[in-house]
DNA sequence: TCTGTTCTAGTCATTATGACTTTTACTCTA
DNA sequence: TAGAGTAAAAGTCATAATGACTAGAACAGA
């Protein structure tokens, strides 16, 4: 909330406003292919502008929290979600993102556990969409959420951040299906398996998952650095 | 610029203040050994706080321009330079950055070619430094460095970037300079040369640098696209 | 017992990589 | 002016990584 108010005039003269928002990433089943899929959550706008438009989760910063401090508290707030993984995105400056004052958004990405998003509430201003269905939202927010998706389809390429989309244990379909949700396209069960096989981070357990109509698969651990929750340039 | 000034119970109460500041890299010869060196530009402050110690050039976000150019104009007024490429690096916003007020700097990255490094000036209150021998600077600025060392010695191994650092065109060797300079360790001329051959965005031209006491190398030229000076998350 | 399913372990050809050798074309020195 | 020194340029070879594919193992359900 900004602590000044001001016309026109005013307005070049005043300190942009600094805001805080978020970009949060789940799988869950499709409604319709059951596999899991990428959802996120928005909230209602319930002022102007853009009001009764969906939008990123977030809100100012406070003085007393630190820039990852804020994004881990309005997510919380917002849709009573403990990420798994934190980390900033990008800061959006652009003179003409907000119509009424300017606004500097530094934005952050999370990921969130299938366990954890389960158990997010969705009230009349808060709802989940699917990545790739998103509709219009407010200010340029569309955007920051493609650039998000970019960040994403590229980090879960190079980096152990699959797992953070994961339970304790899993099997080895269920990390592809991870990688087959984030980055759209099938994968070779065989070849996909044998490059797992070969990461040090990730052991097997004596456990299998047993239920399926078919061979039970073994059940797996990753053993690696949790997934930096950090993500400052400090690691 | 702060325009308000506080005492210690006020200061919780306000909005950090908003800053830009940019780390600037350039290649020069070291003075001793010769080879391509990797440089960067500092300022000395001149209040407080850390009068007198040097800090990364930057200033306040005018209310009428974008981050990236806000990042731009400061470059160019404090040391004259255009750079070749410029990104945004990171947001930094911890609660001591600064002793007096809290300052949320959003900080850039920029690459300038030889020429422009050659024309910077040099003034009392404008240093060029050894990106490996800095001292002790002003605010968290050394850990901002050390974080954008780590994104350039990234980058350059998995985009163009490299060619940000170099004139219009230029032999195998020099890019391989560019690279022992940036990753601090030697390649293999010939395989390094091998890679680049089969990259499709370096074209061999008719001409051949002269006046070396070996067979003359010829010269090439980038032509993929200008190493994105935009670095937005649009592209 | 048979069938459909996925898990799991392999094969094979192609490509990419690191270490290394040889020839070429220049300058400098004796 | 012949020979030495130097880096450019091209190529060899063994090894590693990857994509496409095959086949047996182990379950549930009919």
């Amino acid at each position: 909330m900004p602590i000044y108010s001001a016309n026109v005039s005013e307005r070049a003269q005043q300190p942009p406003e600094l805001a805080i928002s978020t970009v949060i990433f789940a799988l869950r089943p499709d409604p319709e292919a059951g596999v899991p899929t990428l959802w996120l959550p928005l909230v209602r706008r319930t002022r102007q502008p853009f009001r009764d438009l969906w939008a990123l989760p977030g809100g100012p910063l406070s003085p007393d929290e630190s820039l990852q401090d804020a994004a881990a508290r309005n997510l919380q707030e917002t849709t009573g979600l403990q990420p798994s993984y934190l980390e900033q995105l990008y800061a959006f400056g652009g003179l003409d993102r907000s119509p009424v004052q300017r606004v500097v958004s530094i934005v952050y990405w999370a990921l969130v556990k299938p366990d954890e998003a389960a158990l997010a509430r969705e009230t009349e201003n808060v709802r989940w969409v699917r990545a790739d269905d998103l509709g219009q939202l407010a200010f340029d927010h569309n955007r920051i959420v493609e650039y998000a998706l970019w960040r994403l389809r590229n980090k879960v390429e190079y980096s152990s951040i699959a797992y953070a989309f994961l339970g304790s244990t899993f099997t080895l379909a269920q990390v592809r299906e991870v990688y087959e949700a984030v980055l759209g396209k099938q994968l070779d069960p065989a070849n996909f398996r044998r490059q797992l096989r070969a990461t040090p981070d990730i052991e097997p357990t004596d456990e299998y998952l047993q239920g399926g109509r078919h061979r039970p698969p073994r059940l797996y651990r990753y053993t690696g650095s949790a997934a930096q929750l950090s993500g400052s340039p400090s690691a």
